[in-house]
DNA sequence: CGGCAAACTTGACCCAGATCAAGGAATCGC
DNA sequence: GCGATTCCTTGATCTGGGTCAAGTTTGCCG
C-alpha cells in the first residue's frame, strides 16, 4: 500500500479511541502502540489493499470510509463489509488480504505495522480480548446481512441500508446539518453492498421518496421523514 | 437446551481432538476441559438453541451436522452457517443465541458450561488463541458465502456448495462407499443455505445429473464424476 | 461561463428463478 | 405388505429485478 504518511495525533486526543482495538489500552501498552503507530491518508477512490497482496500493517479507519470487496473471475462484485471510523482493518495471523480494501471518500488510517502489533498482541490481553470482540461483531453483523443477500427484496434492502446508517450515525458523522443523513457511497457502490444493480438503487431511492419516507437535500445527504415506516419495511422482527 | 446426556469419551480418544477449540490444549488445561465437559446428543430435526433464548453452555460439534438459521417477521429463513465436526458453536461474552441452531441429523455435542469455560478462556491463552482463529476463519467463510448470495447464479451457488462439500467431506467423514458423497442437508435446507428455493435446487441437481458432471446413488449420496467441470462452474477465480 | 465527463434517473423490455401445481419415490408405522 | 406421510422431481406460468438505452443533473476544468 502507498500512501501519504502524516504526522500523528496522540492517542489521547484520538477521535475513536473509545471505539477502536486500542480503546482498552492504556498506560504502558497505550505508550507502545503510540510509538508503533504511523498515520496514513487515502484519497477517495484509492486503492487501500488488493487482494491477495502481503498485508505489512494492520490499521484502524479514524476518519472516511473503506469498502471491502470481493470479486468473481468475470468481474461481478459483491462489497463484504464497510469500514466506517474505528473499524480495524487486518487480520493477526494471516499475512495475505482475502478481499480489495478501497478508500469510498478520503480515509485516514492509524497503522501499525504486522508483526509488533502481532507481539504486542501475545502480551497484551487488553488488545488481544477486543480484537475477539470486534472479530465477533463483524461475524453477527455479516450473519445480518447475508440474510439481507439471500431472502431479502430490493425495497428490504434498501430501507435496511439506510436504517443502518441511522444506527451508526450517532457515533460514526454521517451527520449533515439539520438531522441530514450523508451517504458515504455512490448509488454503484450501495448496489455492491445490497448485492443488487444501480439502477435498482436508485428506482428504490426515488420510490422511498416518492412515499414520503425520505427527502433529498442532493445526492449524496437526505432527512428520514418517517423512521418507523422505513423500519417497516426492512422486514427484521421485533427482537431488536 | 433439553437434549440426552451422554457418557462422556476421553478427550484423547476424541475424533476432533486435532481441530476443535480443544486442539491447542495438553496437560493440565486439557485435564480442566475434560472435568468440564458434558457430551449430549440430539434427534435429527431437533432444535438446539432458539433464537434469543439465555445461552448457558457453548459446544464443539463431535458428530453430526447442525445449521446457523436467521428468520425474517414473515417466515422467509436464511442458513448463515452450517456446522460439521469441530465446529465451535457459541459466543464467549454473549449470554444470548443470535440465531437458532438445528439439528441437521442426529448429533452428539461437547458440551461446556459458558461461565467456567470464559474462566478458563481468560488464563489458557492456547484456548483463547484458538478460539480467535476459529472466529476468524468464519469470518472468512460468512464473507465467501456474502458473495455466493448477493452475486452468483443458482447453478454457480449449487456447483459452489457442492465444491465446498469436496473439500470439507475429506476431513469430515461425509463419505459413503466408493468414494461417494453424503448431501448432509435436505434440498429444503440446501434452498435455504443457498437463497434458493428447493425446486430450483431440485433442477440444478438434475441439471449437473444430466450433464454427467454427477451420478446419483440416491437422493442423498452421489459421485462427482468431474470434479473440474464442477470447479469451473463454481465462478471462483484461480487464486485459490 | 460553457463544454464535457461522471453520476444519477427513468423508461422499455427480458429472463432467471420464484411460485403454483401435479405427480413420483423413498420411508415409516401398523 | 400397504396406506400415509414426507421428500423430491418436473412442468407451466409469473414477476422482481436485471439489462439496455436514453436523458438529466451535477460538478469540474479550461
Amino acid at each position: 500500500m502507498n500512501a501519504l504518511v502524516l504526522s500523528n495525533i496522540k492517542c489521547g486526543e484520538c477521535p475513536i479511541r473509545h471505539r477502536a482495538v486500542c480503546s482498552r489500552c492504556e498506560g504502558a501498552d497505550l505508550d507502545i502502540l503510540e510509538k508503533i503507530k504511523v498515520y496514513r491518508s487515502f484519497k477517495a477512490g484509492e486503492q487501500i489493499l488488493w487482494r491477495g497482496e502481503a498485508m505489512d500493517f494492520v490499521a484502524s479507519v479514524v476518519h472516511g470510509v473503506a469498502t471491502l470487496g470481493k470479486t468473481l473471475e468475470d468481474g461481478r462484485t459483491q462489497m463484504v463489509g464497510l469500514l466506517l471510523p474505528s473499524d480495524f482493518i487486518g487480520r493477526p495471523g494471516r499475512d495475505r488480504v482475502e478481499f480489495d480494501v478501497v478508500a469510498a471518500s478520503d480515509v485516514t488510517l492509524c497503522c501499525f505495522e504486522r508483526k509488533p502489533f502481532e507481539n504486542l498482541l501475545s502480551v497484551t490481553p487488553d488488545l488481544s480480548k477486543r480484537l475477539v470482540e470486534i472479530a465477533l461483531d463483524e461475524l453477527d453483523a455479516a450473519r445480518d446481512w447475508m440474510l439481507l443477500l439471500g431472502r431479502k427484496t430490493a425495497r428490504e434492502k434498501i430501507a435496511t441500508f439506510i436504517d443502518m446508517l441511522i444506527r451508526r450515525s450517532s457515533v460514526e458523522g454521517l451527520t449533515a446539518p439539520h438531522d441530514a443523513l450523508v451517504l458515504p457511497l455512490s448509488r454503484e457502490e450501495i448496489a455492491n453492498y445490497l448485492g443488487l444493480t444501480l439502477e435498482t438503487v436508485s428506482r428504490q431511492l426515488s420510490a422511498l421518496k416518492a412515499q414520503g419516507i425520505l427527502r433529498f437535500n442532493d445526492r449524496r445527504s437526505f432527512t428520514v421523514l418517517s423512521p418507523d415506516a422505513l423500519h417497516d419495511i426492512t422486514g427484521n422482527d421485533c427482537l431488536h
